[in-house]
DNA sequence: GCGATCAGGT
DNA sequence: CACACCTGATCGC
């Protein structure tokens, strides 16, 4: 539950996801996605009455949340007042005091969150710097890295403060299955028992939210079946949903809801009352979406398990885990970063500590080199043999702020390629893949090793020679460059194997690169 | 009659 | 499993 209050300590005068008390004087609004945690205030009479009042007071949203919003006739009112903005375009806002005619202006972008159907994080720009405010998230690792607009130049934005989605901050909640993984697990299950006769059944019993959408529309996707729901009308301009989406209760796949399901459920019969097709009974299990979590040690276990006769919980997570959220705030390396959630079972001040040394206003000014050391072998990192056909697909570019060895302990789970010197054209040809001998680059390796077991488990060496062998340097174009900061351009190759395109084509907008 | 808040549920 | 939201009770306007 977000505890966010609306207002960022460097521009005061807008607030996002709280519309009650001191927003109330707010000279314009934002919303990150629709859920109502996030919409506090939003249709009371006090803040009606205010936009009766103002000619200037807009909200501000993405299309997809827009269209989700004046669904309910609760928030009609808004109408004429909400502005949507087109993800990852840069727009230009006016923020004016009605009574001094005063103004600011200030740019927002926004970006794709991944929370749920078009939730965005914001990023502003103003004379008072750089912020993002991340709402409620769910990204990859290394998904920031290929946020083009969280750069500039070729480096990652200078970002003054980050609001952050902390929900999962804290190690217990270390790893999350991947999306991919969580689909592919509840895929097999659905399948395996549909697929057994016209009679046959599944029940999703997912809570009143938005967020499920794009596991519905992958179910339907690959098994041709689609998914009966209560309501589809807040879908009917998006078709990459509503094709997926029925209320013909006749399908095998149920996602529909009522106040007494699980009373229902006990008695063979679905939310929508459904007990039987041609008067024969149906066979019905339950999936309930739920998150699990993983320990940075503890094994994986199965993405589904079994809670008695005929119910499953499958994992599902709107929320990045605790080791993406660290990859995130690595990359980005803020000044700042406040947390907008505090995790159940922890305080303000852990969290405050976790977050800590991920930002740079705890850091020494001077980034610590250690000293170059034999060129270790080098070692992946949370690599599962099994995920390698996965990888190096899909090369990712980091563009570097902060000197190289520094710079590559933020990326603990991709594996190094290459890298290739930006200003140095000389040596463009030299690129060095990982376990290559002499030469700078391989100084600047031997960095990142050293760096990286300073802090993991030292005795997991392998062969990544082996591994490496076969694959070609990636190269890079070659790109202007400042004369007082090595340039090095890194690429990696992603070891989580995400979600696959498929299963996030349906985010709209949301979720392209 | 409506909203805010809390407890308790899934 | 710990998210997001619903229902119902109570209180105040």
């Amino acid at each position: 539950m977000s505890s966010f209050q609306g207002q960022m300590a460097e521009y005061p005068t807008i607030s996002i996801d709280r519309f009650d008390r001191e927003n109330l004087r707010a000279r314009a609004y934002f919303l990150s996605h629709c859920h109502k945690d996030h919409m506090k205030g939003l249709r009371a009479p006090t803040l009606k009455r205010r936009l009766e009042c103002s000619l200037t007071v807009h909200l501000y949203c993405s299309p997809v949340t827009k269209e989700l919003l004046l669904t309910s006739p609760k928030y009609r009112f808004w109408e004429k007042r909400i502005v949507a903005i087109e993800i990852e375009t840069p727009t230009q806002i006016a923020l004016i005091d009605e009574a001094s005619g005063e103004k600011e202006e200030i740019v927002v972008t926004l970006l794709p969150a991944g929370h749920c159907p078009g939730s965005v994080m914001f990023l502003f720009q103003g004379d008072n710097g750089t912020v993002l405010y991340t709402g409620d998230f769910r990204l990859a690792k290394g998904e920031a890295a290929r946020m083009e607009l969280l750069h500039s130049g070729g480096r990652v934005r200078d970002i003054q403060s980050v609001y952050l989605d902390t929900t999962f901050c804290d190690p217990r909640f270390y790893q999350i299955p991947s999306r991919g993984e969580c689909l592919s697990g509840i895929l097999e299950l659905v399948q395996s028992w549909i697929t057994r006769s016209p009679y046959h059944v599944v029940w999703l019993n997912c809570k009143a939210a938005y967020g499920y959408e794009y596991l519905f529309t992958n179910l339907s996707e690959e098994l041709g079946v689609q998914v009966h729901v209560d309501k589809l009308d807040m879908f009917r301009n998006m078709p990459d949903i509503l094709q997926h989406l029925t209320t013909e209760r006749s399908t095998q796949i149920h996602a529909c809801r009522h106040p007494k399901a699980e009373e229902y459920y006990q008695w063979n019969k679905l939310p929508c009352g459904l007990t039987s097709k041609n008067k024969i009974p149906l066979h019905t299990i339950s999936i309930k979406p739920s998150t699990m979590w993983f320990g940075e040690r503890s094994r994986k276990t199965n993405v589904i398990v079994r809670t008695g006769e005929s119910s499953y919980r499958a994992c599902f997570s709107f929320h990045s885990s605790y080791s993406e959220i660290q990859d995130f705030l690595r990359y980005l390396c803020p000044v700042n970063v406040y947390p907008n959630v505090i995790p159940v079972g922890t305080t303000l001040d852990k969290v405050r500590e976790t977050l800590k040394p991920l930002c740079r206003s705890s850091q020494n000014t001077e980034p610590k080199y250690k000293p170059l050391g034999k060129l270790k072998r080098a070692r992946r990192v949370h690599l599962d043999s099994e995920e390698e056909d996965d990888l190096f697909d899909d090369p990712l570019p980091v563009p570097l702020r902060h000197k190289l060895p520094y710079q590559l302990t933020l990326h603990p789970e991709a594996v190094l390629l290459t890298a290739v010197p930006q200003n140095q054209p000389e040596k463009l040809g030299q690129s060095t893949g990982c376990c290559e001998g002499e030469s700078v680059q391989s100084s600047l390796l031997t960095n990142f090793i050293d760096c990286e077991e300073s802090n993991s488990e030292s005795e997991e060496e392998s062969d990544t020679s082996a591994s490496r062998q076969d694959l070609d340097p990636v190269m890079l174009p070659q790109q202007k460059a400042d004369a007082d900061v090595p340039q090095w351009k890194v690429f990696f190759k992603r070891n989580d194997s995400g979600c696959g395109q498929q299963s996030l084509k349906m985010y709209l907008q949301n979720l392209k690169r």
